[in-house]
DNA sequence: CTGAAAGCGCTTACAG
DNA sequence: CTGAAAGCGCTTACAG
């Protein structure tokens, strides 16, 4: 049978006050006391059952989850994921609230986070936009003791304790990789379009993009990026206007959101003249179009995976517990047409 | 404040006891009680606690896994999970042993099947080989009550439960997708490796594989499979005399294990001269290939995730309950260089 | 058909 | 500095 804290508590001759006192390296236990329970702990080796121990305390881990409310498929797929967790909030101790901001907006997400913070919950992970204020905002929050993580967009160089998002760098060159392989040396321009340049991940996956085409395509001249602030119909135009400009375009990076537009405009050309075409975030608008061929691949974070490892690890911290790297690691999918989940 | 089996008591004026009759649908409540029960479930929102009610249980699932005995990285990696499942089990509340095998040998599989059906586990799962003793072993296996998974390989038409693993037809959809692209547009010849074909998930990655190549890829001819039983050095040496023999090779599709030798067999070749390479699974051997630029593309099973599916869903199985499909669907991996986690 | 009591493995006031 | 007792939310003999 596996040993209880009955079993060393008899073991070390103690009551299971200074057992658990020990287990939980509380104060108040003296150093031959404490030696006693411990050598009982490794002779048997012990291990809590954390489920048990959780249900004795009946701790709850209270969250807020900082969204922009704006309406892009993959935002709504984040905001989704945070009300499944939330739905799950009785079997998982836990309770979360979602704080909306405008997006791409330091000031107003500073003082969201300020607020947040009055209420002193156990942590806050929010989708970061640059900005002196938000970094001093952080500041404060973990200037409480409140756990902080940054969600699909870091803030690097604060003090926040986690990021829940992929590295969008190797996303970047992923893409690059692809299309350049996908166009199989032939020669041509490569358009890329954006949602911000302002926004980190943004500049990040233009960056890796950039360096991989320099490095291993020589013959693919990338166009300036075009930024379309990830609204569809400002993206199909932009979009139908650079494949007017340039008839030598061969394939196109959209490495933000507003997919439906550039999907509505490159549908518009005749199949046999169509660029290559690489997106990011499978949604409904991305999965139909690589069905029908007129996006090549998809590049894809898992929401799921990206909300559920942020309360995982803002609990773990809450708890003061190291991260397990490996596990919360983010990873970038690829999805052709036939590996679609 | 969430309602726990004493507020549905109180509620509906009855003894825990009743309400936990009624909850776990135990017999012996009489049916106006029962109602009472319900009633006061439902209209108090009652949620069940599983951690509390595993902990008054006392309950542990004991599982058996047949894994084959046979040395492949990508198996090495199966056996890993398993013992890191094992390492779990405390915490987990599972008691699992690993049974080997000799690999591709229905009849020693169905013997350790029936041998382990002797035990009585609440679970097996085991990786399968194609035979008819192996499915009359499933079946004695689930007329005995325990429940059965299949792991990696599957046995359509048997009475298994589940299967933990990727869709193989997709798999070799993919790798046609990929390889066909990479081509970008030249015409030339494809080989492709197998271990065996009496194996159901490597027949199905060279359908999918064949079945793409034909309807997408016409200019690229697909060689005869060519057999290596996931041998190395059989591999080294089948690829080396399929390459001289034909000098218009520009894809290999690698859909078995054995890669090292591939990779050994692919470094011999000038550069340019070079195949583009599919190949599966993230192994030390794919890894150093990928970033070494000796193979273009790697398909992913995740080990881990087919492991711990199988034991939850095994589980699951074990009480009852359903399978929730969209979270024990094993997606297919693409790695490149860049993506690689 | 129904209920009172004990117990799963841990934690928490409270008392000393 | 240490311990006895009660309790977290559920389940399980046992008795009636």
């Amino acid at each position: 049978m596996k040993p209880t804290v009955h079993d060393i508590a008899r073991s070390a001759g103690v009551s299971l006050a200074t057992v658990d006192r020990v287990l939980n390296g509380r104060p108040g236990v003296r150093h031959v006391t404490r030696e006693r329970v411990e050598q009982a702990i490794s002779s048997l080796g012990y291990v809590r059952d954390v489920a048990a121990a959780n249900l004795a305390k009946g701790r709850t881990y209270s969250f807020a989850f900082v969204l922009p409310n704006y309406d892009n498929s993959f935002m709504i797929g984040i905001r989704d994921e945070v009300e499944a967790a939330i739905s799950r909030s009785g079997a998982e101790r836990t309770q979360i609230r979602i704080v909306e901001v405008p997006p791409f907006d330091a000031p107003a997400l500073a003082d969201a986070l300020d607020r947040i913070a009055a209420d002193m919950p156990d942590g806050v992970a929010f989708v970061a936009v640059e900005g002196d204020e938000v970094h001093a905002a952080v500041g404060r929050l973990k200037e409480v003791g409140i756990a902080v993580a940054t969600l699909v967009s870091d803030l690097p160089g604060s003090e926040r304790d986690h990021f829940a998002g992929i590295d969008n760098h190797a996303a970047g060159r992923t893409a690059a990789n692809l299309l350049g392989r996908f166009a199989g040396g032939r020669e041509g321009r490569i358009a890329v379009l954006a949602g911000s340049m302002l926004v980190r991940d943004h500049r990040e996956r233009l960056e890796g993009f950039v360096a991989v085409m320099g490095e291993s395509f020589p013959r693919l001249a990338v166009l300036p990026v075009m930024e379309a602030r990830d609204d569809p119909s400002l993206a199909a135009d932009v979009v139908s206007a650079v494949l007017q400009r340039y008839p030598d375009i061969i394939g196109l990076y959209s490495l933000g959101a507003g997919n439906r537009g550039i999907v509505h405009a490159v549908r518009e050309i005749a199949p046999d003249a169509r660029p290559l075409v690489v997106a990011h975030e499978l949604t409904r608008t991305t999965r139909a179009a690589l069905a029908e061929g007129l996006i090549d691949a998809v590049l894809n974070q898992d929401a799921g995976h990206e909300v559920r490892s942020a309360i995982r690890v803002l609990k773990g911290k809450a708890d003061g517990l190291p991260v397990i790297a490996a596990q919360e690691r983010i990873r970038i999918d690829i999805f052709l047409k036939d590996n679609m989940p």
